[in-house]
DNA sequence: GCGCACTACGTACGCTGTACGTAACTAGGA
DNA sequence: TCCTAGTTACGTACAGCGTACGTAGTGCGC
């Protein structure tokens, strides 16, 4: 008997060096980033242990001596560009601070498009992830709610951000294995619209659609959502 | 040459019989239905072609005369549970009655817990979302702002529930392969964190946590993020 | 200087999505 | 009415995946 329960292994408890035997070849930033350039390259299905391994010049078992599963690789991703946040001074101005953190955000997520794939299986409590939240609070001290308020502002606005870009991404993304572009896609997924709106059966949706004159603009759309949740916490407004 | 560009398939364009030969043994329907039993049970992991066929009764690659790719499989599942909505009559109170959407997509996607890991990269436009589109904006008929806003409103607030319910989610469900429970791995997680917290690098971060008294009523916060989303929109609050 | 914890990594297994080829079937045109 | 072309059905096969396991070599702590 003896439940041998395993006991769960978190990578960042785990110390990166032990002393004994031979120097490692790598650090985790080395394997981070190398798994990083192959994401930005040739999207997250790219990212294979013995790409990875590849990479680095390794045999792609040895990666296991680093990382003890492939979920924690995505910890280390997640975790390295979350280095690529400016921590800068807070100005006083909290809207005007979080605007910025937002689309720097949204910048990051554009630089490596296969972030929100990863964001809803990744725990959030990294050394960079705690750094960033540290900063936001930081960010936050003019704002006079109590500190539990701030954390859900930084959580709602996080999502939505998420949320707007990932969205805009993987429209973008999906073809990346396809024999067709985005836009041959989306023309085709119009023209469906089109054809089901023509039904009559989608009345005010047909409405709406039709209201809109040009292409949607998804950047006011996107700052819309942000000042909108930006307001909902602001006691000057209310 | 001429580029015999491959034209892109979109699976509700594609008509379910075509007359000709022997009459398909499935419908889409239950293709979907066996997928999405397969998810519940098995988690989306478990959603493999030849699972699915299996389930079904027939040949892995007989699936592929329904569904040319396995992504659109995924899509299949979306719309199958789109039709798990009430769509109600409206009230006339239309934030009780998003409220009530909100609270139902939550539970569906409780029911159906593989569905945040799909989201971003399903395209929105399947059948049973044109509906329930529909039904949100007749719940809104009410609020006096203009059909693209209240689209965005529509857009923001989804975004929400499925960000907070994802991220629940994705806590629970992370350890279905591994050999240790959530609570377990839960609890090495926190002492992590607060081993970094007590190294003093964070000290808004720890005031945030030692405020709070007990353990975090994620119910509530979900309600307040939604009440907040619903404020940026009510024109009575501005 | 010995031993052991550690790194390195080749091999192998079970699994995946799906390309391809073949056989059976049936609706439409002659 | 029969023929044929477009379907469905599905077995086989392949490249690639994560990773368990075993072995060989290395160098720190005792």
């Amino acid at each position: 008997m003896a439940g041998r329960a395993a006991v769960p292994e978190v990578i960042w408890a785990r110390p990166e060096r032990t002393g004994r035997g031979p120097k490692p070849a790598f650090t985790r930033a080395d394997i981070a980033a190398a798994a990083v350039r192959i994401a930005d390259a040739e999207g997250l299905d790219g990212v294979t242990m013995r790409h990875v391994a590849a990479e680095l010049g390794c045999g792609t078992m040895s990666l296991y001596n680093y990382v003890p599963r492939k979920e924690d690789l995505y910890e280390l991703m997640i975790d390295a560009i979350g280095a690529e946040h400016e921590m800068f001074e807070p100005t006083g101005d909290w809207r005007a601070d979080m605007l910025r953190n937002a689309d720097e955000t949204r910048a990051i997520m554009r630089r490596h498009t296969w972030v929100p794939r990863l964001m809803p299986g990744v725990f959030g409590f990294s050394p960079n992830t705690l750094r960033y939240l540290e900063h936001c609070l930081a960010c936050l001290e003019p704002l006079d709610v109590p500190a539990g308020t701030k954390t859900e502002l930084v959580a709602l606005l996080n999502g939505v951000v998420t949320t707007y870009t990932g969205n805009e991404i993987a429209t973008a993304e999906r073809t990346r294995s396809m024999p067709w572009t985005a836009e041959e896609e989306n023309a085709v997924r119009m023209a469906y619209l089109g054809g089901q709106i023509a039904t009559g059966a989608y009345p005010r949706l047909t409405a709406a659609f039709t209201e809109q004159s040009g292409p949607v603009d998804l950047e006011a759309v996107f700052r819309r959502a942000l000042e909108r949740v930006l307001d909902a916490f602001d006691p000057e407004l209310r």
